[in-house]
RNA sequence: UCCCGGGUAGCUCAGCCGGCAGAGCGGGUGGCUGUUAACCACCAUGUCGGGGGUUCGAAUCCCUCCCCGGGAGCCA
């Protein structure tokens, strides 16, 4: 089918040309000689207006042209007569592919909250909210995938299905063809996953980074973008229980490496979405007030704030602000304190490096101080914690005996050992949560509004 | 999972110290108008989240379950 998108007309057509156009109908005003329809077809923020005299065939169409129905339009683009918008279609002729009864329909003209689109997911896409969101989640997309490749890094599959179980990341998901009414009973009571599909327990993977890491160990930089999955019974605005992480694992490289790529990363999404999505950001600023081109032009460019978890946790203390949890060397860093660091001390993205040992995982590289290892988080004012990230350790006796201190078992992982026992190299890499990075610069308050289905407990409907 | 707050018309919400179920928006009809989330008039709308209890009488009080939101924990 013939159709020029409206982000085209708008932006590429003469006046005066002929035009054909297909969209979902926002609004429609009738007067006595004219009506006026608001198009959208998702390919920008902006609706098209068609006019529609009233002597055209296209005008007996209009009963059946209410809000959310499928049209296609034919007509000439002029520049408009009235204020509100530079062009408008004079529209000859009207197809209706599919009308929406106005009685039954449930988008009004009028806005909707959040928590009610949440209820029709299938409907939301045709906000503007939620087109806007996933325009800039399609941009922020392209930008990760432009920002590692121009880095020469290479996009490297890791698996969905993984048999690790011990990478402490959090709960997991077992992937399964047993038959659930009746599973083969194993020796200690449990269930024997070795007659399982995989002849073993297998589960969706938390994080790709085990298997990124050893693919570094051969091609340098490379990065996963994929879906990731957290049976977590979390409940709140900044967790999915399936959502898409982004990993780049770089060989050779040590944690400042590591802190440089992240700062860059982020500058360099920002720098996109101020390019290409300006209108989105427009909006977003209008109707939520909760990011603006101000602040994402500052974000693009100012330097982030680095500090080791030491002196976090002396910031911390020196505050007058009353806390809910204690501030203690050795204790994790808890939201309120990321908060505190981010939105009132330095007013901006914030990374804190060097944590203590034993709040950290297994596989990060300790330091010469016996205390701490080399691991970073970025924290940005609002969603916290966006990216965790760490050089590895890559001393053999060194990672062993932090698996046995910590009770992670080695004959699983004697694969993750090989890597130190042939030709190891230093490495580091970092994890960012591609939803909380389209929730920071959209200025969205929910997760689950960034994501077109999201998953999270009780939550599959969509 | 824990702590708060909430569930009443299609949507947003008022009504809640017990006594006839309401408003605005949206929808329908008519009018008016190159309109802009148009405007004016009229009309229709209900399992008051489900179940149980107290009471002459429950949207309102009590118990319970479900769902939603905010915060916390876990994390990205």
């Amino acid at each position: 089918m013939k159709r020029i998108r409206i982000k085209n007309i708008l932006s590429d057509i003469n006046t005066g040309q002929p035009v054909t156009v297909c969209g979902w109908v926002r609004s429609k005003r009738e007067s006595k000689g004219v009506a006026f329809i608001a198009l959208n077809d998702g390919s920008t923020q902006d609706t098209l207006q068609l006019v529609v005299p009233v002597e055209t065939s296209a005008f007996t169409k209009l009963s059946s042209c209410n809000t959310g129905a499928a049209i296609r339009a034919e007509g000439v683009l002029k520049e408009s007569v009235g204020k509100g918008q530079k062009y408008e279609v004079e529209v000859s002729e009207i197809e209706v592919f599919g009308d929406a009864d106005p009685e039954k329909y449930p988008l009004q003209k009028k806005g909707h909250s959040l928590e009610f689109l949440r209820e029709i997911g299938h409907l939301r896409p045709r906000t503007n909210t939620f087109g806007a969101v996933l325009r800039v989640r399609n941009v922020l997309s392209d930008a990760v995938h432009e920002f590692f490749q121009d880095r020469g890094f290479i996009w490297v599959h890791t698996p969905i299905i993984t048999s690790s179980d011990c990478e402490g990341a959090g709960d997991m998901f077992t992937v399964t063809s047993l038959d659930l009414q009746k599973p083969p009973a194993g020796s200690n009571g449990g269930i024997d996953f070795s007659q399982d599909f995989f002849g073993r327990r297998a589960y969706l993977t938390v994080s790709g980074q085990l298997e990124a890491e050893f693919i570094a160990m051969s091609m340098g930089d490379v990065y996963t973008f994929g879906p990731t999955f957290r049976a977590e019974n979390s409940n709140t605005s900044r967790h999915l229980s399936e959502f898409w992480m982004i990993e780049p694992e770089m060989a050779f490289a040590d944690i400042h490496d590591d802190m440089q790529l992240a700062e860059d990363f982020i500058h360099a999404l920002c720098r996109k979405v101020l390019e290409k999505c300006g209108a989105e950001i427009d909006f977003f600023e209008k109707f939520y007030k909760n990011t603006s081109m101000h602040e994402l032009r500052v974000l693009s460019e100012k330097p982030f704030v680095r500090l080791s978890y030491t002196e976090a946790v002396k910031e911390l203390e020196k505050s007058k602000d009353k806390f809910e949890f204690p501030v203690r060397w050795g204790l994790d860093l808890q939201s309120e304190h990321e908060r505190y660091l981010t939105d009132k001390v330095f007013k901006g993205p914030v990374i804190v490096v060097d944590y203590p040992k034993d709040i950290k995982a297994f596989y990060m590289r300790q330091n010469p101080d016996g205390k701490t290892v080399a691991a970073m988080d970025v924290l940005v004012p609002k969603v916290g914690e966006i990216i965790g990230g760490s050089q590895r350790e890559e001393r053999l006796e060194v990672l062993e005996d932090r698996m046995n201190a910590m009770g992670v078992p080695l004959e699983n992982l004697q694969w993750y050992l090989d890597l130190r026992r042939y030709g190891s190299a230093p490495h580091a890499g970092f994890g960012l949560g591609f939803e909380r990075i389209v929730q920071y610069i959209t200025g969205m308050g929910n997760i689950r509004d960034v994501i077109p289905c999201p998953r999270a407990p009780h939550s599959i409907k969509f």
